[in-house]
DNA sequence: TTGAAAGCGCTACCAA
DNA sequence: TTGGTAGCGCTTTCAA
């Protein structure tokens, strides 16, 4: 069993209301130095841990935060729990997931779980489906102390943008300066993801006839109109001079780096390939294959302090995040 | 606020001992049907939900299982997580993060915290670190409900043991069968990292002349005599005709296929190449990398498995997991 | 300088 | 068929 206060008074023949206010250092508390000093060394010498249940009952901060993410989405996801999980417990918070996967429903309750545990506050990581953007809106209208990563910005809340747009905006302007005269856009149809919808507007924006320059692919990695990689390289990439591919992530585009290597097109000579997401393979690629890092310890950090902020009751505010363009040989 | 028992009562103009035993349908409960529905009725207009920690507190389980993992490991820790909330989620219970890396006594904490909440029980996650066993054998062996999931084998817990000795000693098998007449090792040294040591061990069981088969690499991506990769494949891996690599993971075999590739070497004719842990990449590479899969979805399952028989007072017991290997060209 | 009392929301037993 | 009582471990106010 525990030992709880109770056991620290009996032990030394006081009150458990006066070893709780000196163990918690109360300003009402007016226990001589010594006494307190002995209670310490009780409390020590027992391995007392409070009870952090009866704690929460009795209307204090939990200290745990919730974390609602789609851990089966893209890596991104669990590398930030990973790096949030070490952000929160620096600063005495401890986590709880709520994962959820494809269905709202699934979010809704595990929001609610959440809250019957008593979490102070809860993180929305990477609701990234674009179907559920009302419905979000709606749910969490009236919501306290939520705070949203990587997911539609929501009304009322502190949101972190990860602005992706921008950066494949940024992508397309350095190919342009390093002299790239054909830039295209392989990825897959946006309609569902804000994150792929976003990267092929970023990529949009520089060019009046971008919608030539997108080619859409399908679940199998065929380009959406049913021809096959290889076809697209003779037929589309060859005659129509392309000469730099930015691709929608970087696991897609190492499975291009290698069709273009094997129809006999030198990189980055012959064509520029970038990435995105900064996976842990893109250095050792060849050639290393330039790509996006999110930033993820920014991100994580943010959270945190957007959570602090929350708590605090400070107004509700998005923040936007740059991602970095990370340069390899793929795109010199 | 949330709605409490005690509101449905005043709702009604009952008492809310009464509620709260309806609501759990407890045998000691003999209201009136009309009665029961009423309660059923009325909480489900209020939106009730029952405060977790107020139930904590009574001392019913608190279907929270406290998840210790180092996740800033290698993939394979994120996955778990990923695919162990799934499973918990099914069965009732949430999960709450205490993260550790590399020192003790952050475990140590975790845990304790993990406690403090009144977690039912506690996985172990990736405690791949051999400098830890003792502490950890001693510190965890009074402990009720721990479920070790790829880390030390604990006496008189519950463990997984991710059978990578005998993936890697099978590797060798299959490679032999296929004609490969001079197979190698290629992977970090292993004092410290259990399942480093494993992978080599495994490897090295086939091999009466195993030492001079098996070549560290330093933090670098060096061999650990100083020799660099280049020179290694011209002073070693050509005149001695190695015909068959065994990596210890996907990131250094791709690193590899690609230096075999460079220095003239066909993979697979020339030499064959494996690598371990299922990488997402792995199906991209040219040419696709043959690796292992740890069968993280059998993982999960068998982990909280074991988590419920535990939470049965079942005797401990220890199950391997046989990890799968997974053939894909660079080793046919 | 200290202890008694009340209360957080819930469960479970017992008496009515 | 129902409500009263007690208790889980803790915090905080108030009285001594």
């Amino acid at each position: 069993m525990a030992v709880t206060v109770k056991q620290i008074a009996d032990e030394l023949g006081i009150s458990f209301q006066l070893v709780s206010a000196v163990l918690n250092n109360k300003n009402y508390c007016r226990a001589s130095k010594a006494k307190k000093q002995l209670i310490f060394d009780t409390a020590a010498r027992l391995g007392y841990r409070p009870n952090v249940n009866a704690r929460i009952l009795t209307g204090k901060p939990s200290k745990i935060l919730g974390v609602l993410a789609d851990l089966q989405a893209a890596s991104p996801a669990s590398k930030i729990l990973a790096m949030l999980e070490r952000e929160a417990a620096e600063y005495g918070f401890r986590l709880m997931i709520g994962g959820f996967h494809d269905r709202f429903e699934d979010i809704v309750s595990s929001y609610r779980l959440l809250l019957q545990h008593g979490v102070d506050g809860v993180f929305l990581i990477a609701l990234d489906d674009l179907r559920y953007r009302q419905e979000a809106e709606d749910f969490f209208r009236n919501e306290k102390n939520l705070v949203v990563v990587r997911a539609p910005l929501l009304e009322g809340h502190f949101c972190i943008e990860v602005d992706l747009a921008a950066a494949f905006s940024r992508i397309v302007h350095i190919l342009q300066t390093s002299g790239r005269k054909n830039i295209h856009y392989l990825g897959q149809d946006s309609n569902t993801y804000q994150s792929l919808h976003d990267r092929a507007t970023g990529f949009a924006v520089n060019f009046p006839d971008a919608a030539r320059r997108i080619h859409y692919l399908d679940d199998s990695g065929k380009i959406a109109d049913g021809m096959e990689a290889d076809e697209f390289v003779e037929k589309v990439v060859k005659p129509e001079k392309i000469d730099a591919l930015v691709i929608q992530d970087d696991l897609t585009a190492l499975y291009w780096l290698n069709i273009l290597a094997q129809h006999g097109l030198r990189i980055p000579d012959d064509v520029a390939v970038t990435g995105c997401n900064n996976e842990n393979f893109t250095p050792v690629t060849v050639p290393g294959l330039a790509t996006i890092d999110f930033r993820e310890a920014e991100i994580t950090h943010l959270a945190m302090e957007l959570m602090q902020r929350s708590l605090k009751n400070m107004e509700p505010e998005t923040v936007k995040i740059m991602p970095e363009f990370i340069r390899r040989i793929s795109c010199q």
